[in-house]
RNA sequence: GGGGGUGUAGCUCAGUUGGUUAGAGCGAUCGCCUGUCACGCGAUAGGUCGAGGGUUCGAGUCCCUUCACUCCCGCCA
């Protein structure tokens, strides 16, 4: 028999009345009635109430013990009276009559209460995280987080898959995100990075003949964080199969995400098979290329309303005239909302930076017009057109901005995320996957003016490779795919450019001779051309899958000692100093900018 | 790098138009209480109002600067 118990704090039922057991847990809550005395002892698996009174010569002390000191009590299983039982934990029918006691762990007055539904301020909860986590929501959600990657791991095997781990000193890579240096003590002045991702060696092992290749793969970026977006690193179901095309990695990637979603949560799927919406009807509808399907609300441009005579708003035809855009969404039947409603929404855009949102309602009386501020700038005519173009009805109402495309995307997909809250038209209990498909090879930078790779650099380009048109660039789309749920973009993927020399032709587009892509990518281009077989992958993110299903907000929910905002580690003071020595060592000198 | 929000007791928060000695709940300490499960009751301790500067007879409250946390933009192939 163990030492320190008999059972865990969730197992004694009835039938084990009468035993004399023992338990270990923490002090969850304390009820002195001064003559009886009961104490909640909590462990990872539940809670049992125990109970003493004052004539046992323990009493006294145990009255005195701090919450959350860890006791091992020794006791009788006794049944509860009927009007005393507890229905809320799953120990409720009976209690454990302490008959002696040890402190195994002794706490100090806690500097945050771990039995509380308070919320507490981020700063606290991380510097205390061991604290935190043991409170009820964290600590599910972590396992459940532990379950997730357990399911997937299984699932993958079934699959076929194999699991390899890669290195995680590694080389820096020229191109995407901002790198982590660990500097080399062996090869002075050299830094290994660690990787964004395992991009290139899971390639590797594709060209080594593997076949099907996943990891849980650690990944770091220098990145700012986001509430999805943990500073520093993160983790990918990392993943890479051999002649396959796009719809091969769409096959197992459905199969997996459908059965891990419905394991782990009781949300509705929307769809079992994912819709697949090209790049650029995504931005045109959703605004975004990570859309929330949940949402029914759909962007409609109307530029073309805007060059009609017969239609007087001059600031928006003004602006149409100059290269903007007009897009506008559609209300079902919301010619019955308070002013406030839209005045709400108008101001809110102005918040948000962008001139404000003009909107009215399609009202037909005798003849159709419209109702609302800018109203009176719009005929009939120009109304029936209007409402042809966006499927919109009487009693509808039509909200609109005006900007060059990209700026009109970015306030129209918070409008429309804004506006389904407004309207509680999104359905928490759904989940809306699909597919972003046919991303753009290469885009101008706004800046430089320069072509260069709008995703993967290694993504194969659409089409006959023989018949592609170098001449129009951002007319080649790629293999590159977005997976994306409830807005949330889980993963993107590709099926890779195995072949070499129209690796160098597409990297020679962006910019770079052969020799830079040599020098950049000498692994990868030198083993492609020693026979590799077509292949892609994707890579979705470990933690946002489980904020999905643990209905979190914030990553940090998720993770279980996560770094704050300016990824710092309050708890192990992370990132700290080094003192002289180990800078010598690695010929580092430290010089602060200004 | 930029914008918004927050910062008052160990924790969560209130604090009116600038006006007496800055409050509450939880926690802590002490006392009372035999059936609670957020037990109840009484008392005590606990404050650099994030920091610095300014305006004012007077600042938690107004102004400036700055710091921390957070959300967003940029960034994240």
């Amino acid at each position: 028999m163990n030492k320190y118990r008999t059972h865990n704090c969730n197992e004694l039922r009835k039938k084990d009345v009468e035993n004399k057991v023992s338990l270990s847990g923490w002090i969850n809550k304390k009820r002195d009635h001064g003559n009886i005395l009961f104490i909640d002892l909590r462990d990872n698996y539940g809670v049992t109430q125990c109970i003493i009174n004052k004539e046992n010569s323990n009493f006294t002390e145990l009255e005195k013990i701090q919450l959350e000191t860890v006791l091992q009590i020794n006791g009788k299983v006794i049944d509860r009276e009927k009007e005393t039982i507890n229905n809320e934990i799953d120990t409720g029918e009976i209690e454990v009559s302490i008959e002696s006691f040890e402190i195994l762990g002794s706490c100090k007055e806690l500097p945050m209460p771990v039995f509380s539904d308070q919320e507490y301020s981020e700063e606290i909860r991380l510097k205390y995280r061991f604290l935190d986590l043991r409170r009820k929501k964290i600590h599910e959600n972590i396992i459940l987080r532990s379950k997730v990657i357990s399911f997937i791991r299984n699932e993958m095997n079934k699959l076929g898959f194999n699991e390899f781990q890669t290195p995680i000193l590694t080389s820096s890579s020229p191109e995407g995100a901002r790198d982590f240096l660990v500097p080399s003590r062996l090869n002075p002045g050299k830094f290994y990075a660690l990787p964004q991702a395992p991009q290139q060696f899971k390639q590797l092992i594709m060209v080594s003949g593997f076949d099907k290749y996943f990891q849980i793969a650690p990944c770091f970026r220098d990145e700012d964080a986001r509430a999805d977006r943990s500073p520093g690193e993160f983790y990918q179901l990392d993943l890479e199969m051999s002649f396959v095309e796009q719809e091969d990695v769409f096959n197992v990637l459905e199969k997996l995400l459908v059965k891990t979603f419905k394991e782990f949560s009781n949300k509705k799927l929307m769809f079992e098979k994912f819709p697949k919406i090209p790049y650029f009807e995504s931005l045109l509808k959703y605004g975004s290329d990570k859309p929330d399907l949940r949402n029914p609300l759909i962007i409609n441009d109307i530029t073309e309303i805007f060059t009609r005579s017969d239609v007087t708003f001059e600031i928006f035809k003004k602006l149409v005239k100059a290269g903007s855009q007009v897009r506008c969404i559609v209300t079902k039947n919301t010619k019955d909302k308070p002013r406030s409603f839209f005045d709400n929404i108008d101001k809110w855009a102005k918040d948000q930076g962008a001139s404000g949102l003009a909107y009215f309602t399609i009202e037909k009386d005798k003849e159709i017009s419209a109702k609302g501020p800018v109203g009176k700038f719009f005929s009939k005519e120009s109304l029936v057109e209007i409402m042809k173009k966006t499927n919109a009805n009487i009693g509808d109402s039509i909200f609109m901005a005006c900007n060059k495309q990209k700026d009109l995307e970015k306030i129209l997909t918070l409008a429309r995320d804004k506006i389904g809250k407004d309207l509680d038209l999104i359905d928490d209990n759904v989940f809306a996957f699909c597919w972003i498909v046919d991303y753009p090879m290469f885009e101008k930078d706004e800046q430089t003016k320069q072509i260069k790779f709008s995703h993967n650099p290694f993504s194969m380009p659409q089409g006959d490779i023989k018949k592609i048109n170098y001449e129009k660039p951002l007319d080649i789309l790629a293999y590159q795919y977005d997976i994306v749920c409830n807005g949330v973009e889980l993963s993107s993927g590709a099926i890779r450019n195995h072949i070499p020399e129209l690796m160098y032709k597409l990297f020679s587009i962006a910019g770079y001779s052969k020799n830079q892509v040599d020098q950049k990518f000498s692994g990868m281009i030198n083993a492609l051309s020693y026979g590799a077989p077509p292949h892609g992958g994707i890579a979705p993110g470990i933690d946002r899958i489980v904020m999905l299903l643990a209905n979190e907000k914030n990553i940090r929910e998720v993770t279980m000692f996560p770094m704050n905002q300016n990824a710092q580690d309050l708890m192990m003071n992370a990132p700290s100093m080094v003192d002289e020595n180990q800078l010598k060592e690695l010929n580092l000198s430290v010089k602060l900018k200004k």
